[in-house]
DNA sequence: ACGAATCGTAAGTAATGACTTACCGTAAGT
DNA sequence: ACTTACGGTAAGTCATTACTTACGATTCGT
């Protein structure tokens, strides 16, 4: 349902520089955007749609915001590509199958 | 290496409703633009950048072109976020681990 | 209590991309 | 050969979106 959301939030290359941030744990806001060319600003507005798409979780921590991958929003989008691969490849068989009768 | 491209003709819904009529096999352009709301020149677009996506293959059959998913290009994109969801399920893990050593 | 730090939001701008119509080339049918 | 069908490409338009600066709200340190 919502892997939608996914796969657009994914699309942006910088918000995947994000994501592989997060790679190794949750981080703030500022340990993010620190070493990126884009202002803080930016880098928010790109955690945001990312949490929209249930991609990213929040725990406020006292003055700062921790941002960390959602695994559960992760799987949504690969349980898509599973049954996109296991189609194409069962299309593909198929296709190989009736080229070897026809020929 | 490609799955950037993959994601990027992913995230358009368009573009996923073409998927989707090729899940059962090969489809010519004009099979796969029938029904669909926008022109067939859009159609054409949408499926040059899936191509050069690597997501599907074009097999030339005498007048017409048959557009056929590609499981390679999708297996590429299955492991990036193969990966991501492994680091995530670690990383969520260890925080977990820590809060409750800090407990 | 006051200044500094952290972060989200608003408004405006620039760039990206999806779509249309028009056109051209190639293959099939008659 | 001539027409019809099929499909890719070009040019132009419109909407989306990623970015900036400016600002406000909340929390920490002293």
């Amino acid at each position: 349902m919502t892997y939608q959301h996914a796969i657009t939030a994914l699309a942006d290359p910088t918000r995947r520089v994000i994501i592989d941030r997060l790679r190794d744990g949750p981080l703030a806001v500022g340990a993010i955007a620190n070493g990126m060319e884009i202002s803080r600003p930016a880098v928010s507005q790109h955690l945001r749609v990312l949490s929209d798409a249930g991609l990213l979780t929040v725990t406020p921590s006292g003055n700062r915001r921790l941002y960390a991958i959602a695994p559960e929003g992760v799987d949504d989008l690969r349980k898509y590509l599973d049954s996109l691969w296991d189609d194409a490849l069962s299309a593909f068989a198929r296709a190989a199958h009736e080229k070897a009768k026809g020929q």
